[in-house]
RNA sequence: GCGCCUGUAGCUCAGUUGGAUAGAGCAACGGCCUUCUAAGCCGUAGGUCAGAGGUUCGAACCCUCUCAGGCGUGCCA
């Protein structure tokens, strides 16, 4: 019942205004690199410049070992990052630092005597310099830059892409929302970040499968099979008082409708248990249905569809339960079954079966779970609105009973989303208790723009999405920036052709690359490699788009200074054209991943 | 009450897992189209990183406390 606890926040949150706060952020694991090794990657961009630095400094220090110049014989831990500032070089390491104490020398008396072994080294360094207190600058040299555009041309659409995950096999499992109702601007948030999210685990190597969990059995499904027999006599002339607790929307008169048709009014005069059998089964598959259409037309496809109540159907409910009894981690209390979560850090125990003998929502989650990793997934990811979060500890207390570790489910949680106008918020129409629905904000704003909006933040910090924004052809629509700059390239190279300007690119001049803005912008291609892995173990697709938006911004400032098409230097144009097919490439990747369209023309 | 979490520019948010002078987009102000798409670019201004201690060469980030705010806390789904 997620999805419905996540809408009714959301009207909660509409009602009350804007939340304030962001839901926390507890959750999401953090990918343990040292699991997977790094394989050679596809075009590994700055990655490799930073791995030749630290072989270079490593054997720097054993020089130094060795001559006696440094002498306590310990290697610190190797790293090497991009200072924030240029005039700090290219890469840094503050190895000199951390070594300091152990030498009894000052940082930079550490850090001057490793630099000498330093400058004998590599083809890759232009220079190093010792600043501040006692960090070591790398300058690499243009050419070794240069060479990285080679690499992307190489690799195209696989550029950026790792193998840190190893090929191990990974579930993503998102929306989920209850087959009662279509989906709504809060699921939506939810599906791009899903769907973006097994992407970026993709391109990092793993193997995905995206899972859809219908809550098909238990309470809600009766309710709405109640729901639908009630419009359904409503329609047939009958006067009903409608209950409050059922739902309110216009679609449950639509599935009516269409019951009417085919079956007139033959559910008029059969028991109540019958109708409500029907409209359950009849309204579950008709919402399902168009769940998948509305999913399929936000540009989501679901490996695996798996229902809650093929759980029971299968046995495994009752199997899980067993399993876990004989494990120990459930007792007997109150003529109720109850999972010992407190074993494993929850505040207190779980119902899994009532004194009644009905089972828990909470123990179809087990089975559920237990099923997964039966499945032989390697890790398992559960996307959830951020309102329950509190559910977090239980999940992970299953996971370890089942003799897992906590974390080998990871979950993601998503924050809800405030729909705006022109900064306003829009008013929902409360008579009907219908949201806005992603079907309606997709076909207003269009697939691509709604996708980048719901990426834009991280998803567990509250988001506003702007309609009209999102709409608005100007350099305010961060998504039009970002798709407009690829289709600045592709124009370019419109214009070379209608010229007779052919791109060429067997023996390109790299080296007629000069200017500040033809090098930062290779550097900045340089970083989508590092970018898309740490978005990808860190299950943050916003990364993405902020890259997306820093690239466009780059290329944009290179275009309105530099020429690419001139007649009288025509091996600089054919550099220039290399580099900005290059950044197509990198623009074109990043987008796909997160299931935004790359177009030729705008 | 207890648990989890959040606080960064007027607004919306980033911040490479502890690095150097905290960044971007809006909003404000001033410039740039006879030249490959102005859906663009350049510049100016804007900060006690909620507050106070601590840890160390070094803190927006880690620890403690305070203040403010949010969410969770069913034999519901």
């Amino acid at each position: 019942m997620r999805g419905l606890r996540l809408a009714r926040t959301l009207l909660q949150e509409i009602l009350r205004g804007r939340r304030r706060r962001p839901l926390p952020r507890l959750h999401a694991r953090r990918y343990d690199k040292g699991r997977a090794r790094h394989g050679t990657g596809k075009g590994k961009g700055g990655e490799d410049m930073k791995e030749q630095l630290r072989a270079c400094i490593l054997k720097g220090i054993e020089g130094c070992f060795a001559d006696g110049t440094l002498t306590s014989g310990v290697f610190p831990a190797i790293s090497v990052e991009k200072p924030a500032h240029a005039e700090h070089g290219d890469f840094a390491t503050n190895v000199a630092m951390q070594m300091a104490k152990q030498e009894r020398k000052a940082p930079r008396a550490v850090a001057e005597v490793l630099v000498k072994k330093l400058a004998e080294a590599s083809d890759l360094i232009e220079s190093v310099e010792i600043a501040g207190p006692g960090f070591i600058n790398f300058f690499i040299k243009d050419a070794a830059w240069r060479k990285i555009l080679s690499d992307i041309d190489r690799a195209g659409d696989q550029y950026g892409k790792s193998r840190v995950g190893a090929g191990k096999k990974v579930q993503v499992e998102f929306v989920s929302a209850n087959p009662t109702g279509p989906l709504h601007i809060g699921h939506g948030r939810g599906a791009a970040t899903g769907d973006a999210v097994a992407s970026l685990l993709c391109a990092a190597g793993f193997n995905v499968q995206r899972e859809y969990y219908i809550n098909d059995a238990g309470n809600q499904m009766n309710t709405l099979g109640l729901s639908g027999l009630l419009r359904y006599k409503e329609l047939l002339g009958e006067k009903i008082d409608f209950p409050e607790n059922c739902y309110q929307g216009d679609y449950i008169k639509d599935i009516a409708r269409d019951a009417i048709t085919k079956h007139g009014d033959r559910f008029l005069n059969t028991p109540q248990e019958e109708g409500v059998a029907f409209f359950a089964k009849m309204g579950g598959d008709l919402i399902l249905k168009g769940i998948d259409q509305d999913l399929q037309d936000f540009g989501i496809r679901f490996d695996n569809w798996f229902s809650e109540q093929s759980l029971f159907d299968e046995g495994k409910v009752p199997t899980a339960i067993a399993e876990m009894q004989e494990k120990g981690h459930i007792y007997e209390q109150d003529g109720a079954l109850w999972f010992k979560t407190t074993e494993f850090g929850d505040d207190k125990d779980r119902v899994v079966v009532r004194s009644n003998g009905v089972t828990t929502y909470f123990a179809s989650d087990i089975a559920y779970h237990r099923d997964k990793f039966a499945r032989g997934f390697d890790w398992v990811i559960d996307v959830w609105g951020a309102d329950h979060h509190g559910y977090v500890p239980r999940l992970k207390s299953v996971v370890q009973g089942l003799g897992r570790k906590a974390d080998d489910l990871g979950i993601i949680l998503v924050q809800l989303v405030s729909l705006l106008r022109d900064g306003q918020p829009v008013a929902m129409s409360t008579r009907s208790g219908e949201f806005v629905t992603l079907k309606e904000v997709v076909d207003e704003v269009g697939c691509d723009a709604a996708r980048f909006f719901f990426l834009m933040r991280r998803s567990d910090s509250q988001l506003d999405f702007d309609l009209e924004l999102a709409k608005r052809q100007s350099n305010d629509n961060p998504v039009y920036y970002v798709q407009y700059a690829h289709a600045r390239i592709r124009s370019i190279f419109e214009t070379a052709k209608e010229r007779g300007v052919a791109p060429c690119f067997d023996n390109v001049r790299l080296e007629l690359l000069q200017t500040a803005d033809d090098m930062s912008l290779i550097k900045k291609l340089s970083l989508y490699p590092e970018i898309l892995e740490g978005a990808a173990v860190n299950f943050e697709p916003h990364r993405i788009t902020y890259y997306l938006q820093d690239l466009a911004g780059e290329f944009h400032s290179f275009y309105n200074k530099s020429r690419v098409i001139t007649p009288e230097e025509p091996e600089l144009t054919q550099a220039r054209l290399f580099l900005l097919h290059c950044v197509a490439i990198t623009l074109k990747n990043a987008l796909t991943v997160l299931g935004i369209s790359a177009p030729e023309r705008m």
